[in-house]
RNA sequence: GUGGGCGUAGCUCAAUGGCAGAGCACUUGACUGUGGAUCAAGUGGUUGCGGGUUCAACCCCCGUCGCCCACCCCA
């Protein structure tokens, strides 16, 4: 094909079999939601640019929004992320809700970036919350919602794993090690980035943030110690929660895990694939405290996490844990025999839509060989023909796709025939 | 922005300086009222684009555009 207008790069064109996809991850985070008592909502995906200044990280607010000016002269954004526009909606209602708030979301999103493996400038994203509650039980209820996620989607313990941390815990650490907090974030941006470079580069790294050798060795005691939750409460109580909740198996403390987010102020986690090809995170998400003083509501304690569609699609497709889906929402043709017959066949149609079923009808004479090859690549189960002979004794040709089986039947018995084959699938 | 890889039929890919090919898909027929299987024939190409070297370029060289992968950031 020549000259085609490309698509917009970083965006997919869904055709009906990728839309099939979409829309059962869309209904299988419903279900987990739902399951955990969560209400659907949604925000606006224009907001204005300001929302993001304040706490979203220089990096996705500069350098990844999308950003124009309206013909009023002000500047909008396609929204990057969900979080500031919950914390915008909550602020202005603050006194009408019923904390504790659970709420989820489904929806697009755009962030202008280089193009890689498991990331598109346009994708989707489901965004779960818990507002209102401060308390490691209720960190432990997302995580566990995570969890529950995973498990439905068929990714085992032994394929995905949630890595907790908390960053008033690191926080604590830091302290202990002697570096000044102001220095901490620098600390933060170094610990984020351990496992991507060079061991060597890493500490050279180190050393220009200023470290000394003893923080040094401090610091990589710190991130090898498997047991430091220990040291701290609200760790230990996540953990027993977690228990309680069944998802234990799924998670694991992880100091590594720092998160580049700026509003994060408590528990961090982060689900990986733990062998496949992809390593980057599958959801991510943690406590955020300080996020609705900061849009000018009141103080409201906040805990979610959020789970792009590109990372898992690749991982749930690789490893062949998405379903068979039903891309063809009818299952019956009815062909058309010929221009003078084309009215009967119509009729037909309607008929059986009007006792509920989904009915495809050929829209247009055609040998019936195309007819049948049509109904075969659709992957229909029943085909009907109403041709000369049928017609003339008020007849129909009930075929059954899946058997080959046929017959030619009274008109007012093609619905039971059509019935009786859908039922058998 | 930096480094590496790849651009050939609708799709997946061959052809390493000598006639641009295969499989799948599509169309037609074997089957004048019936799909999936089989067989036969057929349609389909400015080899991303521009220049250069050569008797001769998909192939070598230069440039350019696009895609993929890695780095940074993040879902």
């Amino acid at each position: 094909m020549k000259n085609t207008i490309p698509p917009v790069k970083g965006t997919r064109d869904f055709y009906p079999e990728q839309m099939a996809v979409r829309t059962w991850l869309y209904e299988t985070v419903r279900l987990v939601s739902e399951s955990f008592g969560y209400q659907e909502w949604e925000a606006p995906l224009l907001e204005t640019l300001d929302l993001y200044a304040a706490k979203s990280g220089e990096e996705l607010v500069k350098k990844q929004s999308y950003v124009f000016t309206d013909r009023g002269g002000d500047e909008i954004t396609l929204r990057p992320e969900l979080t500031p526009s919950l914390a915008r909606m909550i602020a202005r209602k603050q006194n009408e809700l019923a904390f504790p708030l659970r709420w989820w979301s489904f929806g697009p999103f755009w962030r202008y970036e280089k193009m890689q493996k498991g990331r598109a400038r346009e994708f989707f994203q489901w965004n779960i919350d818990l507002l209102g509650v401060d308390s490691p039980e209720a960190d432990a209820e997302l995580v566990a919602v995570a969890a529950a996620f995973l498990k439905r989607v068929g990714l085992d313990p032994a394929r995905a794993r949630i890595l907790v941390n908390n960053r008033r815990f690191m926080d604590a650490e830091f302290a202990a090690l002697g570096i000044p907090p102001e220095q901490r974030g620098d600390v933060s941006g170094l610990v984020d980035r351990r496992d991507k470079m060079e061991p060597a580069a890493w500490e050279t790294y180190a050393r220009e943030l200023g470290l000394s050798t003893k923080q040094m060795d401090g610091l990589q005691t710190l991130l090898a110690d498997a047991d430091g939750w220990r040291r701290s409460d609200e760790l230990s109580r996540l953990f027993t929660a977690l228990d309680a909740l069944g998802a234990s198996e799924y998670v694991r403390f992880d100091p590594n895990i720092v998160r580049g987010l700026l509003y994060y102020t408590g528990t961090v986690f982060e689900a990986f694939d733990v062998s496949g090809s992809v390593r980057r995170a599958i959801l991510g998400g943690g406590r955020y405290d300080n996020l609705l003083a900061d849009v000018g509501g009141e103080p409201v304690a906040a805990v979610g996490f959020a789970m792009g569609d590109v990372v898992v699609g690749i991982i749930l497709q690789e490893l062949g844990l998405v379903p068979a889906l039903p891309v063809n929402p009818s299952a019956v043709l009815v062909t058309v025999f010929s221009p003078d017959l084309l009215p009967a066949s119509l009729k037909l149609a309607a008929h059986l839509r009007s006792a509920g079923l989904n009915v495809t009808c050929y829209p247009e004479p055609a040998k019936l060989q195309k007819q049948f090859k049509f109904a075969d690549r659709m992957g229909m189960k029943a085909a009907l023909v109403v041709g000369p002979d049928e017609a003339a004794a008020g007849k129909v040709t009930v075929k059954n796709l899946k058997d080959g089986t046929q017959e030619t039947i009274a008109s007012g018995q093609a619905l039971e025939a059509v019935k009786k084959i859908l039922e058998r699938h």
